[in-house]
DNA sequence: CATTATATGTCAATAAAGCTGACTTATTTT
DNA sequence: AAAATAAGTCAGCTTTATTGACATATAATG
């Protein structure tokens, strides 16, 4: 069902794998110069853009996406709490939970963080066309283990609403 | 050449954000896996597969590709050598140069580790035409920093050709 | 109601990977 | 001979992550 032609003469797919070295590397690096100016580092960025991007996450699903020990989290989530770029609240359905949410300080560094990546994904978007780009999407879909996929999908997916929400969902 | 219908309406390219993070999460997880059993980190990693795929790199070299300081790859280039994964040759045109091979200890790690990253393509490979993964490539490059594609794209050039050459080019 | 499970928070110690700054040695270039 | 380049090294520090143990509040279950 592939390789009729062998096109590539025994693909072992190093180019891929560099390609994925390479743009990760440059996709952070803009963000990375904004977050040491403000004293902060990758781990606060992740954060800050999931929370941004999905408000009202709790603190279980935020260890869910990042993958990291609660511990690890608990002290960026401490710092930027401190420092007012997040608020927790209690949950209405569930008291034990914390929802997360960006205040204005908090989208304020969200948005100057995030600009830089929309802006380069602006311009490869105004060199290749629709089909090209949502290939690309598709196959970077691919690249995620299958059992996370649909949790892909859905977090993009309310992401995607979460704009015009009021803070109060999920819980 | 572009956006004839501006398809999906005010596209922010968050999707494309948040693809970013996860494919390079899980992408990077089974390398990792592998590497705690030897008692190694992501970074040694990295040097790894640079080494492997361009024989003969010298630390210049090297440090640009990785972007970090002398001293940092400095440890994790030692404990590398001298637990015998890779060795040093004299550069022959530059006697300063060291240049880096894997050692056939260094060879089977790194096997080991792109094994599961290769496998992750092929199966993305399986899904999708060639075309689509064309796209992608296409894509990815585009993310990269302008300045560096061209890096990039020799780099990959001369890793692909690498494994068919005797170790004494690029000195 | 008593128990158990869940969600979160926190203390302490440690490791991995990066950084800055300063300095040395060998070699090549000028 | 002097300056520039390639690499190595020492010392100290920061960020981000880890494991393990334990505490508290709330919910769910018998």
């Amino acid at each position: 069902m592939k390789k009729v032609k062998e096109q590539s003469g025994s693909h072992d797919y190093k180019d891929a794998i560099e390609l994925m070295f390479f743009s990760y590397r440059d996709f952070i690096s803009d963000p990375d110069a904004i977050l040491q100016k403000h004293g902060f580092g990758r781990a606060h960025h992740r954060v800050l853009h999931f929370v941004g991007c999905n408000p009202g996450l709790s603190i279980a699903n935020l260890l869910n996406i990042l993958r990291v020990t609660k511990q690890s989290l608990a002290r960026v989530l401490r710092e930027l709490i401190d420092e007012g770029y997040i608020n927790q609240k209690i949950g209405v359905h569930d008291r034990r939970k914390r929802l997360l949410f960006l205040t204005a300080k908090g989208h304020k560094l969200h948005d100057s963080l995030i600009a830089p990546q929309i802006g380069r994904f602006e311009q490869v978007a105004a060199e290749v066309d629709t089909t090209t780009f949502n290939s690309w999407k598709k196959v970077m879909r691919l690249v995620i283990n299958p059992a996370d996929r649909e949790n892909v999908d859905d977090l993009i997916a309310t992401s995607r609403k979460a704009k015009s929400l009021a803070p109060e969902q999920k819980d």
